[in-house]
DNA sequence: TATTGTTATACTCTATAACTATA
DNA sequence: TATAGTTATAGAGTATAACAATA
């Protein structure tokens, strides 16, 4: 029954992200952007080349997009007091608040799907939140099949 | 409480897209090209201006986007017997054993991760799915905020 | 005249390969 | 010699604008 589970999982995963990321704000960040901003917010900084490992993007894509970024002064670098050739990437000021900007956005799609849901399919996502935060968690290397 | 629902909902919709994807077989079927697909499979087959109107994408990205599968042998092309004017897009033998191919994988990886889980989590996570599939289909416009 | 689809073109994102600088 | 990061280059994917053919 476990395969009928993750069998239905990845369409409504695919489905939903499309939604949401089509519907709103074309703020001009990519899954791979907000998930890095996000990590910065919680982690304080970090290096490319462990962006790009947690991240799974290639460490010239990191750079990349690093220099993105940069350029819409979402993050600034600074260079790694410890290792002469490490750079560490902050989140600015304008990086937090576009980063809240762009989830609050993203969180109203959400809830207008969610709010058009009776209330036991509510209750039913609600309660599967924390597994489902648990289930991204459970990420180390996966490699099945 | 709503409002948190969906904001905790979006970081792991995110990171499970991105971990499955990049895991997975790397086949080349973007998420869009795979709900085409998939959609093909169950609806027999689709004009390009309706896959491009239900896949919320131009019409001529749907155009190349038809264009990358047929050269792939995924789908054909047929004329609309009825519009001149119109094309219908049908799945191939190729592409359905793709589609399938890719739903396995897909699948499979996201089972490992369930497999991580305890009892509790995987059983919140299999009660939430119909509701889950409920929330992608009401889908009509959303226009947030 | 409106609709369906395509072609032309440009931009974002990301990858691999080759290179520089530091450890 | 190995590691951190960058630059060079190429390809996928998708958009808007302009066009052709049919209704």
């Amino acid at each position: 029954m476990d395969a009928t589970a993750g069998t239905q999982l990845m369409p409504v995963l695919a489905q939903l992200i499309r939604v949401v990321r089509q519907t709103d704000a074309p703020d001009g960040l990519s899954l791979v952007a907000l998930a890095v901003l996000r990590r910065l917010e919680a982690g304080g900084s970090g290096r490319i080349s462990e962006l790009a490992r947690v991240e799974r993007a290639s460490q010239p894509g990191m750079t990349q997009l690093v220099g993105r970024l940069e350029r819409a002064d979402l993050v600034r670098r600074v260079p790694d007091p410890h290792d002469g050739r490490g750079v560490l990437v902050e989140l600015t000021d304008g990086g937090r608040a576009q980063l809240a900007r762009t989830q609050a956005g993203y969180a109203a799609t959400l809830d207008t799907l969610l709010s058009r849901l009776d209330e036991d399919d509510r209750a039913a996502i609600a309660a599967a939140l924390p597994a489902l935060g648990r289930l991204v968690r459970a990420d180390t290397p996966v490699r099945s099949a």
